[in-house]
DNA sequence: GCGATCAGTT
DNA sequence: CACAACTGATCGC
């Protein structure tokens, strides 16, 4: 569970998955993606009053994420302040640049990644990367090598030796395929039940159960999904499937007595033969023994590989190939402490592999960086890479992107797009596609804030510029495919870059033996073409089954890939994505905002208005350029200059001071605070 | 009555 | 195991 408390220290007045007490302060908002503990806050009357008043607050996620937020009514009133692409900015000067990467975690989750004056910042949200894909990540990557990063907020619930290594996505998948076709293919009586906790995350799962077998998914609801057709097209709320993914509160209590989750308990008056599927973490300890992908628990339950989180070995690989000045704990395993944590992020960040001593440990995250201003005053200077990272090149396959294009949203592998990929399939996480936005450069700021405040309501629909499809599209059936590109094949090189693969039957590949408990039956297979199959007979005799079933991961995993593949998900990517992939959103501020008081963490959020899906033409925009390039958006973009405080007491800067201040700012002169003038602003 | 918190359950 | 959610009890506004 995480404990960010929803603040980075280099950027302050910005909030991340967290939405309450300091938070509320916050200029901008992001969610990560949307599981409930990290939206804590989102929907209290206190963020929501704020949101009344303070209108250019506005909380930026992926376009899936989005989709699922408004799905409930509770969350509605966030409908109209919802950003898909962001570039917070504050002015030429300070511009905070966003980047939405694919976190692997759930549909819609993403990390974010900040680039602006007090240095570049990545927060992982809750993340499942395979070894490798970090690699593989075009927008983390520039001139060649990975971004110089200051800091990384990382996902460490499983950053504790004991979960050493969790077996691939890949490697569940298949195990559960193998498992339900074993079951199900014996007659239409025979049903699995996925015993699924109601988050988000078993898409994939379900999608590719679905391809595979032609069978739809029983599920209670689908509308969250009713505008991702890759996913909608694979469940349904038919209950006579064989395949089911319902809930209900005592369905276990139901199952024992025959009797799924919706009420069924025969098809065509032959009662049903069920086996559940519990989906749960199971790990293997760097030396101990593994356990298979799926473990017999019951008569006819089993229990299924499945997790949502990088496990050690993966935090490990990803945060050394960041290798960020700073590494902060989201979460403290259980049993762990942080200062443990820290230990293990300790020496895979830059600090302990230079002389630059800049590791600080996690607590208050107060101060920014300090930073050279002058240094960074120049846009161009903004997005370089100054300080010369440990050369690490990204996998040779990914470089399609020209260094110099500055793609600065990509999106979430997780994406709904095309089904499979949606579900956040491998295939789709390793890709990256990447929205490339054009930057636009926020200059003046209107003054005006009454035409402003109409700006956050009908900003997206009637004031863009955006081309009438791209509008539709943001209001109606988001494009995927947009944001999902899909990478070719996977090449021998590309596994030489994917350890993961290529360690899979190695060294860290658990052994296929089962010992896990005593009663568990296993199956081991050797590769997931053959892997197990389950016994004919007793489907409900656990004695007959039990030496039937046990899939372990596989240790070669040709035939893993192979049938994922197949089912058009897991490749492992090693393609790269083909630079007209990305996409560029950028966006664009005009607006300017008035904080006056600390400038380095001053943010300015500009909505932009862009639809990412029109930006798809503009590939190879050099930043430079890019940055330029704003006039297309600006007008319906711009938003007020000043929020409403919510403070009684505050008042709203006149224009004369305002002109003033901007004078300021562009010069780059400092600026004595009113505090009274924009206490809400202060952090 | 609603929300936040916490303990317990799955 | 741990996750993400849900349920119920309690407390406070």
């Amino acid at each position: 569970m995480s404990s960010f408390e929803g603040q980075m220290a280099e950027y302050p007045t910005i909030s991340i998955d967290r939405f309450d007490r300091e938070n509320l302060k916050a200029r901008a908002y992001f969610l990560s993606h949307c599981h409930k503990d990290h939206m804590k806050g989102l929907r209290a009357p206190t963020l929501k009053r704020r949101l009344e008043c303070s209108l250019k607050v506005c909380l930026y996620c992926s376009p899936v994420t989005k989709e699922l937020l408004l799905t409930s009514p509770k969350y509605k009133f966030w409908e109209k302040r919802i950003v898909l692409e962001c570039v917070l900015s504050r002015r030429a000067l300070f511009k905070i640049v966003v980047t939405l990467l694919p976190a692997g975690h759930c549909p819609g989750s993403v990390m974010f990644l900040f680039q602006g004056n007090n240095g570049t910042v990545l927060y992982t949200g809750d993340f499942r990367l395979a070894k490798g894909e970090a690699a593989r990540m075009e927008l983390l990557h520039s001139g060649g090598r990975v971004k110089d990063i200051q800091s990384v907020y990382l996902d460490t619930t499983f950053c504790d030796p004991r979960f050493y290594q969790i077996p691939s996505r890949g490697e569940c998948l298949s195990g559960i395929l193998e498992l339900v076709r074993g079951w199900i293919t014996r007659s239409p009586c025979h049903v699995v039940w996925l015993n699924c906790k109601a988050a988000y995350g078993y898409e994939y799962l379900f999608t590719n159960l679905s391809e595979e077998f032609g069978i739809q998914v029983h599920v209670d609801k689908l509308d969250m999904f009713r505008n991702m057709p890759d996913i909608l097209q694979h469940l349904t709320t038919d209950r006579s499937t064989q395949i089911h993914a319902c809930r209900h509160p005592k369905a276990e209590e139901y199952f024992q007595w025959n009797r799924l989750p919706c009420g069924i308990t025969s098809k065509n008056r032959i009662p049903l033969r069920t086996i559940s599927i519990k989906p749960s973490t199971m790990w293997f300890g760097e030396r101990t023994r593994k356990t298979d992908v799926i473990v017999r628990t019951g008569e006819s339950t089993y229990r299924a590989c499945f997790s949502f989180h990088s496990s050690y070995s993966e935090i490990k690989d990803f945060l050394s190939y960041i290798c960020p000045v700073n590494a902060y704990p989201n979460v403290i395993p259980v049993g762990m402490t942080v200062d443990k944590v820290i230990e293990i992020l300790k020496p895979l960040c830059r600090s302990s592999q230079s002389t630059e001593p800049k590791y600080k440990p996690l607590g208050k995250l107060k101060k920014a960086r300090t930073l050279d201003r002058d240094s960074e005053e120049e846009d161009d200077d903004l997005f370089d890479d100054p300080l010369p990272v440990p050369l690490r090149h990204k996998a040779p396959n990914q470089q399609t992107v020209h260094p110099e294009v500055f793609s600065t949203t990509a999106v979430s592998e997780n994406e709904p797009g095309k089904l499979r990929q949606s579900t956040g399939c491998h295939k789709a996480e390793s890709m990256q596609s990447s929205l490339v936005a054009n930057f636009v450069d926020c200059e003046e700021s209107n003054s005006e804030s009454e035409e402003e405040l109409e700006i956050p309501a009908s900003r997206q629909e009637d004031l863009s510029p955006v081309t009438p499809s791209q509008q539709k599209a943001d209001r109606e059936v988001p494009q995927w495919e947009v944001f999902f590109k899909r990478t070719d094949e996977v090449t021998d090189e590309s596994l030489e870059n994917c350890p993961s693969s290529t360690e899979a039957g190695g060294s860290l590949s658990p052994k296929l033996f089962s010992d896990s408990d005593g009663d568990s039956t296993h199956i081991s297979s050797q590769n997931s073409s053959q892997s197990t199959h389950i016994t004919e007979q007793g489907s409900q005799g656990w004695d007959s089954q039990s030496d039937t079933v046990l899939l372990s991961p596989q240790e070669k995993n040709g035939g893993d890939v192979t049938s994922l593949n197949k089912t058009g998900c897991r490749p492992r990517i090693k393609e790269t994505v083909p630079a007209s992939h990305l996409e560029q959103n950028v966006l664009c501020p005009k607006d300017t905002h008035s904080d006056l008081k600390s400038r380095d963490q001053d943010i300015t959020v500009v909505p932009t208005v862009g639809e990412p899906t029109t930006l798809t033409g503009r590939e190879h925009i050099p930043e430079e350029k890019s940055l330029l390039n704003l006039g297309t958006n600006a007008d319906s973009q711009s938003s007020s200059d000043f929020e409403i405080p919510a403070t009684p007491e505050a008042e709203l800067p006149k224009q004369e001071h305002l002109q003033y201040l901007y004078e300021k700012l562009a010069t780059g002169e400092s600026i004595v605070v009113e505090k009274r003038k924009c206490s809400l602003l202060d952090t």
